[in-house]
RNA sequence: GGCGGUAUCGUCUAGGGGACUAGGACACGGCCCUCUCAAGGCUGGAACACGGGUUCGAAUCCCGUUACCGCUACCA
């Protein structure tokens, strides 16, 4: 038989922000559909009216777009569905898998209450199913509210699972649930599966949240003459106390994590490794390599917890393998928004500030931090760091000769190379009597150039802040030493 | 309560009966490199939930117990 080709969905409700744990199936739907020449879709479940809002389809939008996961055909809303649902449904009622309830709310809270308070298990006991088809035509003719319950058949319901195996549920624990309410809208689990047919979903891939919906739902694709897609449930993502992943366990938004500086390619590699593996230790990808060694075979089946120090590492990783030229794109934005420079500047000054980022990329772990380390290579004039200052300038008067001279020797300089700047510095070094302790001239130096007792190796400092800059600075630091003497 | 799911270092995981004195990574400690910080290299401590089976042999298979999670709405 010919195989079809693969169609899956992410299927998020838009009632707050793109969530990571959404990200990640969204990601490993992706995944698959991409690996396999397939399709991923993108559906809305807006159906309930009260917690859907636009701003929130828009952020999940702009996540999945930042993330790179961009998906095929037209966003399907659920909400623009109802009609062919409740269509379904009806279909259903005609051939006899539902029946019409007139059971009100009310009634069934009552007797829900009742049966808990007895201890007992509250399940429908069927009582609209017995009523005869003239009492069923007197109460619709007079307008009594009615929904339509799904009349749950005899049996055991199965699947093979892709990533749990085989899992099964007696029938006569599962309800004879609603799948049409009063006022005609769908249920949801109604909505899903019509959905799903309707869109040709062959493989539904979502969180195990949902493990025990999909009894219902295979009972509704049998109801309604469809064919059964293939089930992956992913396990769920906990905060680091093993509970739930939620809002206080701080960041939970994938675009919380896009303003903390992390790369989309290290947030989605990190998340990829939570619930699933390749194998072969291989832990830093690409997207593109992801999608090659995606498999549901290395799907995890228990929860994972988040955790954001291994996401750092995972983003400085990838900060490191960025090419320049691309995370030039990303932190030149960020420049400006901390007021450090403007995009004409960049442009202007291209070789220079692509050398700065790869002297900071590989010691920063966020973008936010490359920011930060270029600081001193922007700013006109900088301040100095207190503990750099008290624990580098701690004897102040011979610190101001050691800078004095160390302006003198680089001043010296026919050209501004770095081995001429470090045959001075060094021979400076031990005209001091410092041996080959030459840092204990570059440290002093180092806070003199940019204020911090960390940066880059002195002499990329030096070559990337320029010769005036450099003189100006040092020459900056023996007066402010000199004024403290005063 | 009922039903379902899960269980390897603190965390993410490899492992799919003998290759396991259980491997890698994050985090933590030490050493090396070194002008600082990173990065990198080396290294240390750290786990098969418990109890029964099956088997010549179980982290791997089966059963039970425990713990945790999910579902149990005219929410999604």
């Amino acid at each position: 038989m010919a195989a079809s080709v693969p169609r899956l969905r992410f299927a998020p409700s838009p009632t707050g922000y793109l969530h990571v744990g959404g990200a990640r199936t969204a990601l490993f739907n992706w995944l698959y559909a991409r690996k396999f020449g397939g399709q991923f879709l993108l559906r809305i479940e807006d159906t309930d009216k009260a917690r859907s809002t636009d701003e929130s389809t828009r952020a999940i939008f702009d996540g999945l777009q930042w993330l790179g996961l961009l998906w095929d055909e037209d966003v399907v809303y659920q909400g623009a569905n109802v009609g062919r649902n409740r269509e379904d449904a009806y279909a259903m009622l005609a051939h006899g898998t539902a029946y019409r309830c007139f059971c009100t709310q009310a009634e069934l809270a009552e007797r829900r209450a009742a049966a808990e308070a007895s201890k007992e298990s509250f399940k429908y006991d069927r009582r609209c199913d017995r009523l005869d088809s003239s009492e069923i035509e007197r109460r619709v003719t007079a307008g009594v509210p009615s929904t339509l319950r799904f009349r749950v058949p005899e049996g055991t319901t199965s699947w093979d699972d892709l990533v749990h195996g085989e899992i099964a549920f007696p029938n006569k624990d599962i309800e004879d649930f609603i799948i049409l309410r009063g006022d005609g809208t769908p249920i949801y689990n109604m909505a899903v599966v019509s959905d799903d047919i309707f869109m040709q979903i062959t493989l539904v891939m979502r969180g195990d949240d949902h493990i025990s919906n999909t009894p219902k739902q295979i009972l509704l694709y049998r109801a309604l003459g469809s064919p059964l897609p293939q089930f992956a449930h992913l396990p769920m993502i906990h905060g680091l106390d093993g509970k739930k992943l939620s809002k206080r366990h701080g960041a939970t938004a994938v675009s919380d994590y896009q303003h903390l500086g992390i790369l989309p390619g290290a947030m989605l590699n990190f998340l990829a490794l939570l619930g699933w593996s390749p194998g072969h230790d291989i832990e830093v990808m690409s997207l593109a390599r992801m999608r090659e060694l995606f498999d549901t075979d290395g799907l995890q089946r228990k929860a994972a917890i988040f955790d954001p120090k291994k996401l750092e590492w995972m983003n400085g990783q990838h900060l490191s393998l960025a090419p320049v030229d691309e995370l030039a794109l990303i932190v030149g934005p960020a420049l400006e928004r901390a007021g450090l420079t403007s995009a004409a500047e960049l442009a202007d000054r291209e070789a220079w500030y692509h050398a700065l980022l790869e002297l900071l990329k590989v010691r920063a772990r966020t973008t936010d931090d490359i920011v930060r380390q270029a600081e001193p290579f922007f700013r006109d004039e900088i301040g100095y760091d207190a503990e750099a200052e008290a624990k580098q300038w701690k004897d102040r008067p011979s610190t101001r000769g050691l800078l004095a001279g160390a302006r003198d020797a680089l001043a010296a300089l026919p050209s501004w190379d770095v081995e001429g700047m470090e045959g001075a510095l060094r021979a400076l070094a031990e005209r001091s009597g410092f041996g080959d302790k030459a840092g204990r001239i570059f440290q002093p130096l180092r806070v003199a150039l940019t204020g911090l007792s960390v940066s880059p190796g002195i002499f990329d400092v030096l070559a990337m802040l320029g010769r005036e800059r450099s003189l100006a600075r040092i020459q900056s630091a023996v007066v402010h030493l000199s004024d403290e003497q005063a």
